[in-house]
RNA sequence: GGCGAGGUAGCUCAGCUGGUUUAGAGCGGCGGAUUCAUAACCCGCAGGUCGUGGGUUCAAGUCCCACUCUCGCCA
């Protein structure tokens, strides 16, 4: 099989210190689509995330707030373990940087880098920013007056001996790397989207200057973080231990070796998709890719750099304190619109929330995966949300489900009067490569869109065939056999369209599996439990895992029902 | 200040190397048709000087110049 090859995919270690917002919930939503896409692919997936422990900071933090470091960062690691609960993310390892496993292994790579003379001992002096735990350059240090330009408190004049990464060294290697990145040749990376790439090659034209690595240890320093290999007298820097985590978490068979639990990972590098927000696009594409050739390891097939979300069309940021925070997101999730609390009163039921998925899908498919912020707004949830999950893939379903219901008892019909092939099969032939050739350009948006249109088509095939009218004349064998392959076809389509939006509503698409029961899930409770077979043999029409005439179909609940601008969620 | 991207229907955007269109799609809006469905689905419409002003050309959103605005990266 071509595609046998492992994918690993993985999203920046978050700082601990951050409350998680829909920023880190986007990162991380739109490397878990992949995930979903690459396992629904067959692949053998490997989906990384995690928290970034070691900053002075949060030692800072932790002391204001009576706690340990360790504690206090185990206390907010658990908050973005439950976000990501939340949004239904589904990663294979989260990594924290304080974790043995990647302390000892992102210092032996230190090591490797001072013996290889890629890290050396060198001067430096420039204005430091304690809060940002970085030094600033002269010019940017008198813009803002040698404040802080985040926090404005003062800068600190620092000379110091440090560490420094020769990162100079690389300067033609990377740049030979990217070009054949574009190409897709191998030896190269990918830098996505184009946009950034540019900006990354521009910079790279300007020159590559060596950069610290390390900070000397104060007096009164608590003992947190990695210590220089050697030299106790200086700390790794945060972001060049923590761009190590890539990689700490799938050597696993070097010390300390963790094989045992976690079984030997070596196969899930290199990282098909290292996937951040642009304001880390450098550490990502420039940095990272030469540590790596300095460490002799294989490089990332792909650097993604995705935009920002703004909230209702403004910036996202701490002075204006507008961000839209998990518990924003998790509002969505539990609001329940007016027209179920209806629904669920005529039929003497319990009004359900709308859970999460909405708030993937608008993620997912209004996200700023290009290279241009784009907009979290209220009113513009609720007409996504109508639009193509009520009106479409939501009505679709009912729509079907009903007519089978009422029709046929609820039982699938037989097609086999048929011999034409009908339009929803025309249009389900060739959409498992489509989708491939969508996912190796990790262009996502094609992947789901695909189901979409699958949607749309079985919507206009609905129309044409005229389904209902055929009903009226049920008794007429040759009606009711048209009337069979008609629904069949529907049916059959939409099953196949639930598995191409899956990897974005694992939990709604899930749920229609069971009331139709055709789930392809080890697990049909678990959307999580892993698929039976490859999309290309469960997206057969027909087929091993297609739905079998004769088999019961449930209408259940709408997956969506609409909602209104006019409503507000709880907690707005 | 340097480098780069871009300004196309209310919104989000497609329009590759100039002449298949009377400049397109989705969403919203408006009207119609229909009833299986969640006032849903389907169909039609919406009259946008393709940022501004020049120029090249038989022909320019599509090339050139100037201007203006927005944005990204860097210093």
């Amino acid at each position: 099989m071509a595609h046998k090859k492992p994918y690993s995919i993985t999203t920046p270690i978050y700082y601990v210190n951050d409350r998680p917002h829909i920023g880190h919930c986007y990162t991380t939503v739109v490397a878990d689509v992949a995930a979903r896409f690459a396992r629904l692919l067959g692949r053998d997936t490997f989906f990384l995330t995690g928290t970034d422990e070691h900053a002075e900071k949060v030692v800072k933090t932790a002391i204001e707030r009576g706690h340990t470091p360790q504690e206090w960062a185990d206390i907010n690691a658990a908050e973005f373990v439950k976000a990501f609960k939340l949004m239904s993310i589904d990663y294979d390892d989260f990594m924290r940087t304080s974790e043995d496993r990647h302390k000892g292994r992102a210092s032996s790579y230190i090591k490797a880098l001072m013996d290889s003379r890629d890290i050396y001992l060198g001067d430096y002096k420039g204005w430091y920013d304690p809060s940002q735990e970085e030094y600033l350059t002269e010019t940017v240090a008198k813009e803002h007056d040698y404040t802080s330009p985040v926090t404005g408190k003062p800068l600190e004049e620092r000379s110091e001996k440090n560490y420094f990464f020769r990162l100079s060294k690389y300067e033609d290697r990377l740049h030979a790397a990217i070009d054949k990145g574009v190409k897709g040749e191998p030896g190269g990376y990918r830098i996505l989207p184009d946009a950034r790439k540019n900006e990354v090659l521009g910079r790279l034209k300007q020159g590559l200057n060596d950069v610290p690595v390390s900070r000397a240890v104060k007096e009164d320093d608590a003992d947190w973080g990695i210590l220089m290999p050697g030299d106790p007298t200086h700390r790794v820097y945060v972001w060049i231990e923590a761009l190590c985590n890539y990689l700490t978490a799938v050597d696993n068979t070097t010390e300390p070796n963790t094989t045992e639990t976690e079984g030997d990972r070596s196969k899930y590098w290199p990282a098909s998709v290292h996937v951040m927000a642009k304001d880390i696009l450098w550490f990502h594409a420039v940095i990272w890719p030469a540590m790596l050739m300095a460490l002799g390891r294989p490089l990332p097939g792909v650097v993604y750099a995705h935009a920002y979300f703004v909230a209702e069309g403004v910036k996202m940021s701490k002075s204006l304190g507008n961000f839209i925070e998990i518990d924003q997101l998790e509002a969505y999730a539990n609001w329940v619109v007016e027209a179920e609390r209806k629904q669920a009163d005529k039929e003497g039921r319990e009004p359900r929330p709308m859970g999460i998925d909405p708030v993937r899908w608008y993620l997912a498919t209004q996200g700023p995966l290009g290279a241009n912020d784009a907009d979290f707004a209220h009113t513009k949830f609720v007409e996504v949300y109508n639009a193509d999950l009520a009106n479409g893939i939501g009505n679709c379903a009912s729509r079907v489900g009903n007519m089978i219901e009422k029709y046929f008892g609820g039982e699938v019909p037989d097609y086999s009067g048929t011999e034409q092939v009908s339009t929803p099969q025309k249009v389900c032939t060739g959409i498992t490569n489509d989708v491939l050739e969508g996912f190796e350009r990790f262009d996502l948006g094609i992947c789901t869109q695909i189901g979409v249109m699958l949607v749309n088509a079985v919507d206009g095939y609905i129309n044409e065939t005229r389904p209902f009218s055929l009903a009226k004349q049920i008794d007429d064998t040759r009606v009711r056999e048209e009337l069979s392959s008609v629904l069949y076809n529907c049916a059959e389509a939409v099953r196949i369209a639930s598995l191409l939006l899956y990897p974005v509503l694992p939990n709604k698409m899930a749920e229609l599996w069971r009331h139709w029961h055709c789930s392809p899930l080890h697990d049909p409770d678990d959307p999580n439990s892993g698929f039976k077979a490859p999309l290309a043999e469960l997206a057969q029409w027909g087929g091993e895992y297609s739905l079998k005439p004769g088999q019961k179909i449930d209408k259940g609940a709408a997956l969506f029902m609409r909602a209104s601008a006019e409503e507000t969620p709880p907690g707005m």
